[in-house]
RNA sequence: GCGAGAGUGGCGGAAUUGGCAGACGCACUGGACUUAGGAUCCAGCGGUUAACACCAUAGGAGUUCAAAUCUCCUCUCUCGCACCA
């Protein structure tokens, strides 16, 4: 037979187009059957996938391919995150419409995901910026609101008073804007927000529960909820007038606090210094550092400020009396923005009383040497026994915390209670691509939510985008202008629009009834029947706020009646960047690889330097384009590269090589295939019953091994590269083969049972090479139908083992015996080798260690 | 500063519970086949050594019959949070 050569070109399109025309991955509900609910972080359609998209699919590809084998009913759904900046950007700079871009994205990147194989259930597609999605949030946002889980409330943003709209954090670059360059304001704006904080105990609570989470993951989730356990305590004015509360985790040191420190921006500041001589200083104090802020907050150098408010306020416990600072550095929005100053205790609070020259009191001793106020250099911030401390002198000082705590409270200067660094979600955005917020404003009746049965609030299509004068919705009467739901009168439309985080944080829903147009757009019984998700893979950059959005909706969803589940995500992935090497000349700084040639620029034929391997950006000139690969090798290569490279949890360094050796490893098994084709034919699988000789019986033990070896890969952590060297192993074992006679049916019996299992085993990695072989073997069912294979123990097991025999701990020598020999005849056979007895004659053995299968460890003195 | 993770050949990476360090692949070297080879097949491939052997898992100590793996210290890198009182 003319051996027929491996052209992915002609087979993936082939195949792509079968599992189409039988809607092989189309997936319904069935009780009978155990679900298996696999979803990758969906994308924002920016225009073409790249290769992290491409790598999160083919792991997530994989993992629902081997589920589906093994008789999972399996969903595995694809959408688009589809609001979101970009679109109304290429709006702005290029004059086509947002939706049309996205659209037209879309339509690109499906055909992309396509090529790639990837066996998602498209019936099941979904596109965030649709009515047909948004209407259900815009549901979900008046329970909220009924709830008071949606509220608005005035808070300080970054303005931008050219393109007249706030930025967020990431978006101002050494304080200005990212996209103008002007200089970013404050600007003090009502914004909506989300009571996420109503659900701060349990988020934390049940990171505990998350098993199947990254530790990392959630390490990083419990330090961004940051819960400090501590105390709340009131310092009485000295002139009588109300009180200064404070927050602090260390009510073991009040004995030592000297004096108060506030954060300059607290209205309470100017309060104090109404009408006194300094209140100009003071003022001039504030407004610097409300001006220093933003930009000090990233400087490494930060110099501690304070200005004195000439007034007092008292130690609650020691009664003595506390000048009053306002600083830099204290934080306003965390705690109560008031922190008593132990400087003898905190570092921070030690050098601004050297700086200010004010007094210290020691209130804790260190176990060694006693601390003296005059010689002290720092603080001593660590354990002791507390001194100066009234009652509770002589006590340790962590043990002191409770009763501490316990003392204020029962003089009523104080109560125990937990502190968050986590704030409620702002969700407002002054931009156009969006869901819209369903709130009406009326002058009679204030804010006035959308009743249900107007839903959904259309985002209308035909706008202008110029870029300036913020969202064009603000001028659109037809939109703004309306009226109050509730009295008839004249009203206007919310016209900020809601973060796309809030799309992201509950479509893993949608997916199980992805067209249900019944309120509340979640059919309860698939939704019980599907979630949570069994598997969710995605980038690490969403470790924190995406995951804890998503967990924040479902837990409210649940308590809405709406799903019944508390959290989302049972099993998560975070899958490692790909990283690539970049290459610059001193002329033309980064390079693409095409405009380097004998490690010179093609345009000024200076040297090129290979630089670090960095995350692949477009920015530096280190990216590959999946379309060329897919063109060049076939989406099977690059699936399996992909896998092969790294673990998928680490960094994939991408390497051309190494693509070539994917493609070429693809190529041999083909070419083994194939030349074994005629001969197997007509041949069944090999399925024990008859004696074999030791090249077959190799050969068949190999087999079973291997299925072994990639079904626990798989199955355990997903360690796919180790999986597929398992496979390379026994092609390699092909190879070496002798091969048998055609007539011969017991040896290519055997054979065949090997060339399937490689097919089976690397159909879900490389799945359209492995349908062509399969159809080539014979067969006539669907490869991605097929089942996965097992193993026999028996066929598995080594017959004989190599016991390693050490001298002291190191190998000298190797005896092969039968798997089931007994200790003392591998150990009398350890002590008879040849080389072993080099090393113990004349010495006195001590010990003789046996590890069953394993090794011998002969211990002689030396 | 605090928290988390990592450090193994020229490179990517292997190494169930402590038990043969370097699987598999890339690169490289040699051979075969070829008009040719950047195709393919076979073989070699951590370092030192003629060999025996010795040295090697960031560095140093320790526990152990035995350590890449466990403990302590030091160094380096990556990520997250960062004046959180």
């Amino acid at each position: 037979m003319m051996e027929k050569k491996y052209k992915p070109q002609d087979i993936e399109k082939k195949w792509q187009n079968h599992w189409e025309e039988k809607r092989l991955f189309k997936v319904t509900e069935d009780p009978d059957r155990q679900k298996y609910y696999l979803l990758e972080m969906f994308p924002y359609p920016s225009g073409k996938i790249h290769i992290g998209h491409v790598r999160n699919y083919t792991i997530g590809d994989v993992v629902a391919r081997y589920k589906r084998m093994n008789g999972f009913n399996v969903l595995h759904p694809m959408g688009w995150d589809s609001f979101g900046m970009p679109a109304e950007n290429a709006a702005i700079d290029h004059g086509i419409h947002p939706a049309t871009w996205t659209n037209e994205n879309i339509a690109s990147m499906k055909k992309q995901l396509k090529q790639m194989g990837f066996s998602y259930d498209w019936d099941r597609e979904i596109s965030t910026c649709e009515p047909e999605y948004y209407r259900w949030e815009q549901l979900f946002f008046l329970w909220m609101y009924e709830k008071g889980l949606a509220y608005k409330k005035g808070s300080i943003v970054n303005w931008c008073p050219k393109c007249q709209t706030v930025l967020a954090n990431e978006q101002v670059e050494a304080g200005l804007c990212w996209r103008c360059s002007a200089e970013v304001g404050e600007k003090y704006l009502d914004q909506w927000f989300f009571r996420i904080t109503a659900y701060i105990e349990e988020l934390l609570d049940c990171c505990d529960k998350l098993s199947g989470w990254p530790e990392k993951v959630l390490t990083m989730q419990r330090n961004w909820i940051g819960r400090s356990y501590g105390c709340e305590i009131y310092f009485p004015m000295a002139d009588g007038n109300g009180t200064i509360n404070v927050f602090t985790t260390r009510q073991d040191t009040v004995y030592g606090a000297t004096f108060m420190l506030l954060a300059a921006e607290l209205p309470l500041v100017m309060e104090l210094v109404k009408g006194k001589p300094i209140e100009d200083e003071v003022r001039g104090f504030v407004e610097k550092i409300k001006k220093q802020d933003k930009m000090m907050r990233t400087s490494e150098y930060y110099e501690k400020e304070g200005v004195f408010l000439d007034t007092y306020c008292l130690n609650p416990v020691t009664k003595k009396k506390m000048p009053i600072y306002a600083t830099n550095f204290v934080i306003a929005e965390y705690g109560t923005g008031c922190v008593m100053a132990v400087p003898s205790h905190d570092q921070r609070d030690f050098e601004f009383s050297k700086k200010y020259n004010l007094p210290l009191v020691v209130v804790i001793q260190p176990p060694k040497k006693p601390l003296n106020i005059h010689t002290m250099t720092e603080a001593y911030v660590d354990e002791g026994i507390l001194v100066n401390s009234g009652q509770f002198n002589g006590t340790e000082n962590i043990k002191a915390l409770d009763a501490i705590a316990e003392y204020l409270e029962s003089i009523g200067r104080g109560k125990k209670t937990i502190q968050y660094r986590l704030r409620d979600w702002g969700i407002s955005r002054q931009r156009y691509w969006g869901a819209p917020i369903p709130v009406i404003y009326c002058d009679a009746c204030g804010t006035v939510p959308v009743p249900e049965s107007d839903l959904p609030v259309i985002l209308p299509r035909d706008v202008e985008l110029t870029g300036e004068g913020g969202s064009p919705l603000i001028k659109y009467e037809a939109f703004a202008k309306t009226t109050c739901p509730k009295c008839g009168g004249p009203g206007r439309r919310e016209t900020d629009t809601m973060d796309t985080f809030v799309e992201s944080s509950w479509y893993f829903n949608r997916f199980c009834s992805a067209h249900h147009a019944e309120k509340p757009g979640l059919d309860r019984s698939k939704i019980d029947y599907w979630m949570p998700v069994d598997q969710y893979i995605g980038g690490i950059e969403h470790a924190i706020l995406h995951l804890l959005y998503s967990r924040f909706y479902t837990k409210m969803l649940r308590d809405f009646g709406v799903v019944g589940i508390d959290e989302p995500f049972t099993n998560l992935l975070t899958q490692g960047m790909v990283c690539k090497e970049t290459m610059r000349c001193t002329e033309h700084n980064y390079l693409f690889p095409d405009e380097v040639v004998d490690g010179k620029c093609v345009r000024c034929q200076k040297e090129v330097t290979v630089g670090k391997t960095e995350k692949m950006s477009k920015s530096l000139k280190n990216v590959v384009d999946p379309d060329y690969l897919i063109k060049k090798y076939g989406a099977d290569t690059v699936r399996i590269f992909c896998l092969f490279a790294a673990p998928p949890e680490k960094d994939l360094e991408w390497s051309d090589q190494g693509v070539e050796g994917s493609f070429r490893f693809l190529n041999r098994t083909w070419r083994i295939v194939l030349d074994y084709l005629d001969d197997i034919r007509d041949v069944r699988p090999f399925d024990g019953g008859e004696d074999l000789d030791d090249a077959l019986k190799n050969l068949r033990r190999k087999t079973h091994q291997t299925i072994r070896k990639v079904t626990r890969d798989i199955e355990e952590r997903f360690h796919f590269n180790t999986a597929i060297s398992a496979v390379m192993e026994l092609v390699n074992a092909l190879y070496l083969l002798e091969r048998p006679e055609k007539e011969n049916k017991k040896a290519l019996s055997v054979i065949r049972e090997a060339i399937e299992t490689i097919i089976l085993l690397m159909a879900p990695t490389v799945p359209h090479i492995m349908e062509e072989l399969w159809i080539l073997t014979g067969h006539e069912s669907n490869l991605a139908d097929a089942p996965w294979p097992t193993y026999n123990h028996e066929v598995a097991a080594e017959e004989e083992i190599t016991i390693v025999v050490q001298v002291n701990g190191k190998v000298r020598s190797r005896v092969v015996v039968p798997a089931d020999e007994d200790e003392e005849t591998i150990k009398s056979l350890a002590l008879g080798d040849e080389k072993i007895a080099r090393f113990i004659s004349g010495k006195t053995v001590v010990k003789e260690i046996y590890v069953p299968k394993k090794l011998v460890n002969i211990v002689i003195q030396e």
